[in-house]
DNA sequence: TCGAGCCTGCTTGTATACATGTTGCTCTTC
DNA sequence: GAAGAGCAACATGTATACAAGCAGGCTCGA
């Protein structure tokens, strides 16, 4: 029986969704839901290595377990958790040679987007980018990693909402997914000043292209950056 | 209730797991229906546009609705099947705007193929490729459009088996899911002696690379016969 | 004191009843 | 006769009871 409990999310999950908007009013529901656990499990607050549980989440959201098990569908085939039977969900580790691997391929891949972006959908993320890097430019003197990380997610969103083709659009989305987290958990511990510099950066750069039309090279900027961050986290890993 | 009913399966589906085995083996059920629908659906023996229910596939593998639902809800994920609630589930449509993007994607990726290649593999891949090989010339006079089917899933596997990079091993699979049903549609119009030579080639020409352990011309040899491929069939798509 | 085996509490997997949505046919009405 | 409202059959979505499996602690015995 659905007890009408009221969906108990903190805001900022509610636009969580990375990419795809809902089919239909009734599935949004879940799909909320999805984003929200995508989200918390890509920022780390919920930890790598730890486990999770349909019960536990299907409370939660007020919802039975039957919905909740097609989420944790998802996510595994996301390759964000891993179900064992008779344990419960175990959010997928950090293994550094999975991630090179994905970081290999976001980078190979990032050379195709600006020869996918749909030139109609400029304006719309020219306003968007821009409203980022006033949020980011405010960031500059004050730590604050989950406003940040809050950037740093909406400017894959805008570049997802650009890319008019649909596998390499789902195909992106799961790496970035992948290794966000690698970023998200070691951003306390890195150079705040530089990160903030990094991000402003790139958002500058993918500006100062899109506004000149110039769609290539706003796909080489994004190749760009997803290039250093990877060297930056690389080096740092190893210390 | 469990009806103790035996899977019905054509035995070439039994095998037709493309890549990764099964984890354990309660859920070897499981992972051989949704192998034989994924294989159903390739061939395109279960035709795009065709509607496919639940119900009916839990009466034939005798199980409940309940596994079917997670399989049905991976073979979505794949973009194989559309699920509309109080509809059915409706296998994908071939549209060549898609498929030209999958090409694309293919293409590019398979650049990164030699360089993802655990050379320890390479003996068993030689050893199969030898079979496939000696299958694929037996076709040469009799066209059997089945059997060239499965060489061509056989030596797709062979690859998958190759790459020794997850992400990549998982995207390569389902980009060719995707794109492979428009050859198996395309396959009784085209000029057989033509593609036996082409499979043909393929084989002969990643045995050469392989034997003399060149994984990057193996690479670059499967990244020209998907365009090849590609190019073959987009012309035919013309007519 | 230590170890092997069981056993309890928890988890996920499955089967089933019911809720909800879609579609096409039928019946009514103009 | 044609068009539209409504209903029935059937599809997927959800909730729930139960089966199967894992892990840690507990007991009992040597």
């Amino acid at each position: 029986m659905y007890t009408g409990m009221v969906i108990r999310m903190v805001p900022e999950e509610r636009q969580a969704g990375f990419g795809i908007a809902p089919p239909d009013a009734e599935a949004e529901r879940l799909e909320a839901i999805y984003a929200a656990l995508k989200q918390r499990i890509c920022t780390v607050e919920i930890e790598p290595g730890q486990l999770i549980y349909e019960t536990q989440v299907a409370q939660e959201f007020g919802v039975s377990r039957t919905p909740i098990r097609r989420v944790f569908a998802r996510l595994e085939h996301d390759g964000l958790i891993q179900t064992l039977r008779g344990v419960g969900s175990r959010v997928a580790d950090l293994d550094m040679a999975t991630l090179e691997d994905c970081y290999r391929l976001r980078i190979h891949l990032a050379e195709l987007i600006g020869e996918s972006i749909d030139p109609a959908a400029i304006p719309k993320a020219v306003e968007d980018l821009e409203d980022l890097a006033a949020v980011a430019d405010a960031l500059t003197d004050v730590p604050d990693y989950r406003a940040i990380g809050r950037v740093n997610v909406g400017t894959m969103a805008v570049i997802l909402d650009l890319i008019d083709n649909a596998p390499l659009r789902e195909i992106s989305e799961m790496l970035y997914m992948r290794t966000t987290r690698v970023w998200h958990s070691a951003i306390p511990q890195l150079d705040w000043q530089e990160e903030v510099s990094f991000v402003t950066g790139e958002l500058t750069e993918l500006l100062r292209a899109l506004r000149l039309g110039d769609t290539m090279t706003a796909g080489y900027v994004r190749r760009n950056y997803i290039a250093l961050a990877h060297r930056r986290l690389k080096s740092r890993w190893r210390n």
